[in-house]
DNA sequence: CTTCCACCAGCAGAATGTTCATGGGCAAGC
DNA sequence: GCTTGCCCATGAACATTCTGCTGGTGGAAG
């Protein structure tokens, strides 16, 4: 995890990065507003943490700056500046969290995990999960409730597109699209069949059933 | 943009409500924990705000029910626990942000848009909501007032069609051109039929009705 | 104000459509 | 040859859709 820290002071500078690769992430430090803006526009990083009050170029024209070219990527600003009229300053021109100085490290490093966790879609594909059904994709295992279920491989695969789209009815032919292989006879019931098997295996022997039929529409994994 | 506020101060949730609605945003309440729970569950929402200290059920129970569903809802903590150890716990949780009351309300507004800014890549047309009536296609549910209605496929269709088109009076053949295929029998009644389905379901149980009839013309979805 | 009539609401039951569960055929792997 | 997985066909159970009808409503004409 790649992180951009614009602060002139070299102290504290020194501090926050010592701290933030202490919890594994790396850090490019710049400090002073130019720099800071010509690295953030030169590569792309995963979060930016931005002081305010920064010499050559404000944190707020900086911050303009890279929104002007990059709308996504998160920032954090970092100031000593803690009125109201700040804050919204710093949010009005594109901030996505603003944390006042002195603030508690533990807090900082709280705010930055909060604001890279979702730009970093945990090792997806790996692991699909549902309420209490877990399917781990590389061993090919699926349990619920922490009990093992055995399953075929066409039903694997339909209870996978289902993961895959929680909480959307998925209808018979998009299911046939992603489990099965193109020539799929649309006159057939094998979906039919192998929804009724799964559910066999995922929600008989339990209280909440999980996969739900729309009628007329397809078939949902929901929860209730 | 739909909001849920999970808090049960009823005069605070009744001025963030208010603030909120005149941000153009749409706000559910939610007074304790476990009602916040089963509207999180039961419907999406853009942003949750929530409050830490709510009877019944904590929000911070509340809020690892939701993560356990819901990875990526964002969500904000409002609560009146300032220590770092709390703001901890709340990030520990799976928060997006964490603000201790009393708050500047500008602030409030200022995060929530900061949190919601981003999340908005929902496939557009993907809802369409009209009063306190929420219509949601990929998961194929409808809500009014949070509360959700059972609606068969026709139903469904049939409010979709005058859903798109709120406001305008629908005539019997409009409507038929879009929620019936080509076959339409020009002397049936089904379209009346299936409106005063709908009305059962959606208007019966409700001080204002939504959907009028139009002597002469046909049925259009409008407030008062 | 009353009458009239096209129009509409709502019901009940018939017709239709959809889904579920099952048994059995077939093919592949052991 | 036996087991296992995959698929098809069938009918029963169920949900949905439609039709036909009765009674009600509202507005224009008298």
């Amino acid at each position: 995890m790649n992180i951009l820290l614009v602060e002139d002071d070299p102290r504290l500078s020194a501090l926050i990065r010592r701290g933030l690769e202490e919890e594994q992430l790396t850090v490019r430090v710049a400090y002073d507003g130019l720099e800071g803006q010509q690295l953030a526009l030169a590569q792309p990083f995963d979060l930016i943490i931005l002081d305010v009050l920064l010499p050559g170029r404000s944190g707020l024209e900086v911050l303009a700056a890279i929104r002007a070219r990059d709308p996504d990527v998160p920032v954090l600003m970092l100031t000593a500046l803690g009125t109201t009229t700040d804050k919204l300053q710093g949010f009005g021109s594109g901030a996505d969290d603003y944390l006042v100085k002195p603030f508690d490290f533990a807090e900082l490093v709280a705010r930055v995990r909060a604001l890279t966790r979702r730009s970093n879609p945990a090792p997806k594909g790996s692991r699909l999960t549902f309420a209490d059904l877990v399917m781990d994709i590389p061993s090919r295992t699926v349990t619920r409730a922490g009990q093992a279920l055995r399953l075929t491989a066409r039903e694997f695969n339909l209870l996978e597109v289902l993961l895959r789209h929680p909480g959307r009815v998925l209808s018979r032919s998009e299911i046939a699209e992603h489990g099965w292989d193109e020539a799929f006879d649309a006159g057939s019931n094998v979906i039919d069949v192998y929804v009724s098997y799964l559910r066999k295996k995922v929600d008989h022997s339990f209280a909440t059933k999980l996969i739900h039929t729309v009628m007329g529409a397809g078939y949902v994994l929901r929860q209730e």
